[in-house]
DNA sequence: ATTATTGTATTATTATAATAATACAAAAGG
DNA sequence: CCTTTTGTATTATTATAATAATACAATAAT
């Protein structure tokens, strides 16, 4: 399975944000076990190392929990998947919203675009000083 | 002016984004002469170096130009700020939407948040195999 | 003509991320 | 009981980004 890492971003952090989302779109279910630390490594083709980085800090969230010997699993607290979820979704939204209106679009366009999946070329804006 | 960097990306990329961001959106106006490399670095609270490195690529795509003794102006070819313009918010629309299904949602949920700005926390979804 | 300002280049240093190669403790699995 | 698998820790090395401190050439400004 490709992962899909770009060079110019951390690449454990990648990693997290990977797994935070299989997890949180329900791709990995609550109780899930995890494949080990190795296992993904191999798959993602990075080292074990990173890999372990990346699952230090999904455990600071709550999201996995780790049985010592015996692997990690995705929490069974269905509430706080639930409400990690929004706030991403929530970070998401606020964070394409600021760049489309750093691009000089306003909200009312922004929607309409995702309606019509269409981009208006050479709208007409103003200059702002 | 506060540059709002943040350290988890490369600092000369951000830079370039801003910059790019502030000429596509009509902040800088076609021919504008740009602060110099000094200037803007002193501004952004970076090294010299960081700041030219940022214009170096930003002149690879041509949207500004360079007078060697002289300074840095923005192209005065309005079709290709209006073409960038559009191929970035492409770029973000496309990624903002893979973000969101990897979080779960819908491309039809993502227009109807937008418009209401409410995010349905607990909305019933399947878990994809 | 002289000075200041422009972009550009160079060299060294520091910090962080990633890789690599191991090693260990503890429990699970047989 | 013994082996394997698990997470975890350690040490070293490499690559990249960023900083720092200069220096230079060309030309704009005076």
């Amino acid at each position: 399975m490709a992962w899909n890492l770009d060079s110019d971003r951390p690449i454990y952090a990648q990693l997290l944000e990977r797994i935070q989302r299989q997890i949180v779109s329900g791709r990995y279910r609550p109780g899930d076990k995890l494949p080990s630390v190795r296992e993904l490594a191999a798959e993602a083709s990075v080292n074990p190392n990173t890999m372990q980085k990346a699952f230090a800090e999904l455990e600071r969230s709550g999201l996995i929990i780790t049985r010592r010997t015996s692997g990690r699993f995705v929490t069974e607290d269905t509430q706080m998947i639930a409400q990690i979820r929004t706030s991403l979704a929530k970070e998401e939204i606020h964070s394409f919203l600021a760049r489309m209106k750093g691009l000089g679009f306003e909200t009312q366009d922004i929607i309409r675009i995702l309606s019509q999946e269409e981009i208006p070329s050479e709208a007409e804006r103003s200059a702002q000083a």
